[in-house]
DNA sequence: GTCTATACCTGGATAGAC
DNA sequence: GTCTATCCAGGTATAGAC
């Protein structure tokens, strides 16, 4: 990773790995040795795993609330945003089969370790909802669109559970109609 | 526990364990405390941790197995017993709340840890899956009866995603709802 | 800032007495 | 069947040299 301090670049590498191979799992070794310096070096830059957890947290808020600013841009229309949502289930669906949802993963990993993050991981689902939530709202949904917000992020989750599970793109490719189709029959509701 | 014997116990802690802390969270010190035996003791019933998790997959098939066994005699028509499977979420919240779906959350736990018994533990999904399916081509929907077994497995892991996350009754309930007249359709449709 | 060396603990696993 | 004692690997964390 050029131009990248050590600390940018622990950070980056534990939250690929706690993705990939949950957070307790990812050893200190492990994060050192995939970023390329020793194990007392990492000391220098995070003092306790938890720090390193914090920390992973922090960026992964920031890149989602750019990725959500991103499609307040790319999409025209409320309906449009909300498909963008959406869309996730595909674009990262190779890593979805493997890992799961990085956020509903992580959460309850942190919830059964009965963790002191896990209300800082939370914010990520509250992220999630809130933005949702102000769309379904922009689409003429004043009445649920809390409602509608929580339906479809459960939908998705259980999409990338389900497709975790049984590695199969069928069926996301299926899910992710429905919830298309869904989504427009709401946005015609309203209008 | 009374009548049963040390090895039943093991398991059946193992297996309340596994659910409440995660099986790499969970020790054999924590398990054997539970139990009230010491350490050494264990391995005379258990070699490896391995072992354990696979006793502990296997009471959960035979538990599921006898679970919709059970069903199968409560529910009149195949939407009743379809219901049962979406009761659930109710029936369990409390722990579901807590500590979210026991299956979900150890095929995600294992999927992460690349262990060797992610498959086994996927069984217990394909059990519910199957007889989903089962119930929906008894509905009248041979054509599509797959799918909305995976729609719904898909849904339920949802909600209990959520519900962890959240601590939310209100929603659970909605959802349980939903998920209610969303089978009523579905057989409505068949008839 | 980066390294080596090392202390310390936990957890899985074994041996052997009772 | 149950116990104590013990070993060993791996993981967190610290000290201190360079």
């Amino acid at each position: 990773m050029p131009g990248k301090t050590t600390s940018e670049q622990i950070v980056e590498t534990a939250d690929r790995l706690f993705y990939e191979k949950g957070y307790e799992h990812t050893s200190f070794a492990d994060i050192a040795a995939e970023v390329g310096i020793s194990r007392g070096n990492f000391y220098h830059h995070f003092k306790t795993k938890d720090a390193i957890l914090n920390a992973v947290i922090d960026l992964r808020l920031i890149n989602t609330r750019a990725m959500l600013e991103q499609w307040e841009q790319d999409g025209q229309t409320p309906e449009d945003r909300i498909r963008c949502f959406i869309r996730i289930l595909i674009t990262n669906q190779t890593k979805i089969m493997e890992y799961g949802c990085p956020v509903g993963t992580l959460v309850s990993e942190l919830a059964k370790l009965n963790h002191a993050a896990l209300a800082d991981a939370n914010r990520l689902f509250t992220l999630f909802r809130d933005w949702l939530s102000l769309q379904f709202k922009a689409l003429g949904r004043e009445e649920d669109a809390e409602e509608l917000a929580m339906h479809l992020l459960a939908r998705s989750q259980g999409v990338a559970t389900l497709a975790n599970a049984f590695h199969d793109e069928t069926f996301i490719r299926a899910e992710v109609d429905a919830l298309s189709m869904w989504l427009h029959e709401r946005a015609r509701e309203a209008a």
